[in-house]
DNA sequence: GGCAGTTCCTACCGGACTGTAGGAATTTCC
DNA sequence: GGAAATTCCTACAGTCCGGTAGGAACTGCC
């Protein structure tokens, strides 16, 4: 049959399986527009094209949507720094590695900007389940810095153990330059505001 | 008449004026234990062992109850922090000054950790009025700390504008730190953390 | 003790949201 | 083209929340 030029009043014959990464995009979208406490189910439909049911059929409960949607996302970034990090990891010095680090985050989140905003958005106000998820992500982001700064900070093999604190407070740096180029707006390039991190954490790091 | 060995049925009679600060701490203890989502009217009743048409009779809406709370315990933050700055800010170095303003802020969150929950953490996910509430209260922070860093850093009288970004990294780690003392919990005091921060900037920072 | 005024509580309304049942439309397969 | 299976939509139940009306209980004053 031949589109009528009025809308379709029906939306067409997909099924679960085909109708899910529609209805995360369509969440995903509501998620950025209207924060946690704004994604219902039901506006989460209409941003689908779709009634409230159909939703039900893809995904059983509210949770388990987030938790689907949190999981495509962080997928998306991890896939997105991974491909930017350098591939020779022999090269180079330790503080090279950081910045280069730095900088395929930081790039991967501006690109992205949805995906980083409900990984790193949703931990507060969400739900119990979901915030955990959330909290897991950035405590793995926390001990790779950790690790990273392991290579880069030889000289401190003092296990006085600063180095938690110091791993902490690179994240949230990092966390801070996300912000700033995704919910605030800034100028800089990720490159310049990587470059900034790095040259703090090569230049503080040492004296502590 | 002699109280019954059975419960009170009824709260005493306080009318608003005096039943105001005694919903404000309930309201703070439901808020640190349930968060924004679950600091609803009826709990915050609850928790002040009253019914909720008193609470109504106190403040008028959730909105004016929860901006009361922010006003009252930003308050205590601020009256804290004053508190604790050296009286004479004419003896000792920039940097010095830097790790005073870091311990006096840190030290007045360790000690009022339900007010810095709610004060920083109501910010996502609360209703509009009260996120822009908090929104400039950070604002405010950040604007202090880049006018120390001014001070604290004569060399970089160039314009280059890195200031902001300084500014912003500087608060965010004042942020995490807080967030370890209250949160997360460390074994680190405060004055640690602050000469941990205030190392990092006075040799990071320069390099810039 | 008794009365006036204040304060509190029971009971309720309207609205929004989660989640579901059952019928209507579409697609597929022959 | 027509029947069967799949998919979608209308309509609704149940629950919780913000907010309110009106009557019951307490308090203070005489």
């Amino acid at each position: 049959m031949v589109e009528d030029p009025e809308r379709r009043r029906r939306a067409r014959h997909l099924g679960p399986e085909r109708r899910r990464p529609l209805i995360l995009d369509a969440a995903l979208e509501v998620f950025s527009a209207n924060g946690f406490a704004g994604t219902t189910m039901q506006s989460v439909a209409d941003a689908a094209g779709v009634t409230k049911p159909v939703v039900y059929d893809s995904f059983a409960n509210r949770d388990e949507l987030l938790l689907a949607l949190l999981a495509r996302e962080e997928q998306h970034l991890v896939v997105s720094i991974v491909a930017a990090l350098p591939a020779d990891p022999s090269v180079g010095t330790p503080e090279e590695h950081v910045l280069e680090g730095l900088t395929a985050f930081l790039t991967a989140v501006s690109e992205q900007p949805q995906s980083w905003r409900i990984v790193f958005g949703a931990q507060y106000g969400a739900a119990p389940v979901v915030a955990e998820r959330v909290r897991a992500a950035r405590a793995f982001l926390v001990e790779s810095l950790r690790l990273t700064l392991l290579k880069s900070l030889p000289g401190v093999g003092d296990p006085d153990a600063n180095l938690p604190v110091l791993a902490e407070l690179l994240a949230s740096m990092t966390e801070s330059c996300a912000r700033m180029l995704v919910v605030d707006g800034t100028d800089r390039s990720p490159a310049e505001l990587a470059k900034t991190v790095s040259q703090v954490v090569a230049g503080g790091f040492g004296n502590v």
